[in-house]
DNA sequence: GCAGTCGATGTAATCGATTCCACGAGGAGG
DNA sequence: CCTCCTCGTGGAATCGATTACATCGACTGC
């Protein structure tokens, strides 16, 4: 592969000539210019960015570390995350943590080998010491969607507070009081945040969450089934379960049908995080949106704020419930009803 | 961030020493060993690996650009990826094309630039020039799902012809005889491809398929709204309608429903690809499903096998029909039958 | 007409690693 | 006791870029 001596000789200048060139340096005859123009194009010339980043300490490269990429809610994350960042000049490496702290440490560390210009984590874990360590060190990092309190990193994250109490004043209203939630790892702030707002929630209607009907998750389908097995085994198991993402209510659809009972006749189900099939499932699910593609935007653009020396900002985006029919037959009632596709 | 320099200031060495230890190089002496490893720990030194790929002329790592990361059958293909390049050392940088080519020559300059080792592809289209000079320039590259016919690089696809043959026979055996196909692009060879299988499958059976009942999809939900919403309002609407892959499946249904219509009474549903979601549809899909994860597995071995110099070697592996209800009532008369949840 | 400025260019240092080559010490063999 | 290897080590070249500094010619202004 040809590099800048070789069309420096095909032009016949020298290479910190074709380096201005390239560089857009003002300084370079139209002459010169035009030469090594010519010979990149003879020669099919591409710089190599190894070299480069080598010299400017800059990859121009973000990392995203992710808790499971099989999940549609971050799927979609990393997809407005990448585009963002291309659109504003960067590339991304992804890496998928699999709701794994080992995998996750992997790869930041495989990141930060990489000289990364920053990193954007949705953390698995309450705090690896590796990833507070780089972060202390300096490292250009933004938290998205959860994120490790006490560290002074910028985070991009989604309220759920007035959704949640939403969905429980549209519970409360069809008649539901023994309601019950999978819940996320307690490691995790969307893990513990989500429990304590429902519970909360519940409060103000005068209910009360009990231990039987708080299950503790993954955040995976497997853990989504398991639970909701343990519900459904209760001497009173609940009218409603909450799951608190979209693949433990996957898992739990599959132990309510494994029993051979109806959704929402014989148990209402509600999931945080809105994907396209949720509205063709059996019945359509009543879900927690977040506004999945800001967030990514709002991640990158903090976190390029920062590389670039500005002064990056938390956001906190609404999220917004979306009534169909998997808490109860007639949504028409409720004044956040919302049965539209997308 | 130290460097080996300050590596070898820090333990009383040479750089040369450092870099040997490192590399694990027979002769140094325990003693340097130690010292050297001690410095290490106390600096917290981690090689740059930008250094270390300039100098070597490997990255470890390898491209894969992808059709659409939002659709499943991709993600899960993008996953199995990045967990057998882990296993075999390799780091794997994704690039979303989106489905334009456009995107996926952006992605395909780009990882060249980074000097990755390797590239696994699965073409948009038909044949970008800057791949197929990227192919010819001796970069190692694999083509996964797609290829781009009468270039001389491996391919790693599902067979899907006996499962489209099971699934015509299935649909014949239920009664159908209008049948329909939302393709893919015609650009892309599981475009083409599964729709000459369907047609020579349905033509054992003495059925032909009509023009009017091929719609022209990409691959994306919306393309399979709009062709389904074509033969819907045919004056004589099929009585199946087979969609070329999840996503257009996922919009065909979106359209059937827009009208009130009912799967499978008004009219049936069958998918290439299968996703988990499928069981948990109004009704659940038959689909066919692809080994998605030996697909990705032996795509990076391969490639890697290319790379480190042994020969690489094609492989198909077969897809296999998974009925469910969306085709007609009573699937259990079909040997094939499968209605398990994974 | 000469000093000073500016624009275009080249030379060489540099980034952080790997690796070839040279060198000295020490042991084995004659 | 001398020669020849082997082993451990360091010096320095190298990968492909960027960029500070030096140089040189031409032009400007006094």
């Amino acid at each position: 592969m040809a590099s800048i001596k070789d069309v420096a000789a095909e032009a016949g200048v020298s290479v910190a000539t074709v380096s201005r060139v390239l560089n857009e340096h003002p300084s370079v005859s139209a002459d010169a210019r035009a030469r090594v123009l010519a010979a990149v194009e003879v020669l099919g010339y591409r710089p190599n960015a190894v070299a480069r980043s080598l010299r400017t300490d800059q990859t121009h490269t973000l990392g995203l570390v992710i808790s499971d990429v099989m999940n549609p809610y971050f799927t979609e994350l990393a997809r407005s995350v990448e585009e963002e960042a291309r659109a504003l000049g960067y590339s991304v490496i992804i890496g998928n943590a699999d709701e794994r702290p080992d995998l996750q440490d992997h790869h930041v560390r495989n990141l930060l080998d990489r000289r990364i210009d920053g990193l954007l984590v949705s953390p698995t874990d309450g705090g690896s010491p590796l990833m507070l360590d780089a972060a202390r060190a300096g490292t250009p990092m933004v938290f998205v969607d959860r994120w490790i309190p006490g560290v002074d990193v910028p985070v991009v994250r989604a309220d759920g507070q007035s959704a949640i109490r939403d969905l429980v004043a549209h519970l409360h209203a069809l008649g539901h009081r023994r309601l019950a939630i999978i819940a996320g790892p307690a490691a995790t702030t969307t893990g513990r945040e989500r429990v304590e707002v429902f519970r909360t929630a519940l409060a103000a209607h005068g209910l009360e969450l009990p231990d039987a009907y708080t299950g503790q998750g993954d955040f995976q389908a497997e853990s989504g089934r398991r639970v909701t097995e343990g519900f459904l085994d209760l001497a009173e198991p609940p009218e409603v379960v909450f799951a608190a993402d979209n693949l433990m209510a996957l898992g739990a659809l599959d132990a309510i049908r494994a029993r051979g009972l109806r959704v929402p006749c014989d148990i209402a189900l509600a999931a945080f995080d809105d994907i396209r099939w949720f509205v063709h499932t059996d019945p359509p699910i009543t879900a927690i949106a977040q506004p999945t593609g800001e967030l990514g935007r709002a991640a990158v653009r903090a976190l390029i704020d920062r590389i670039e020396g500005r002064t990056p900002r938390s956001v906190t985006l609404p999220a917004r419930l979306v009534v169909r029919r998997s808490c109860g037959e007639d949504p028409a009632e409720n004044p956040v009803t919302n049965r539209s596709t997308s």
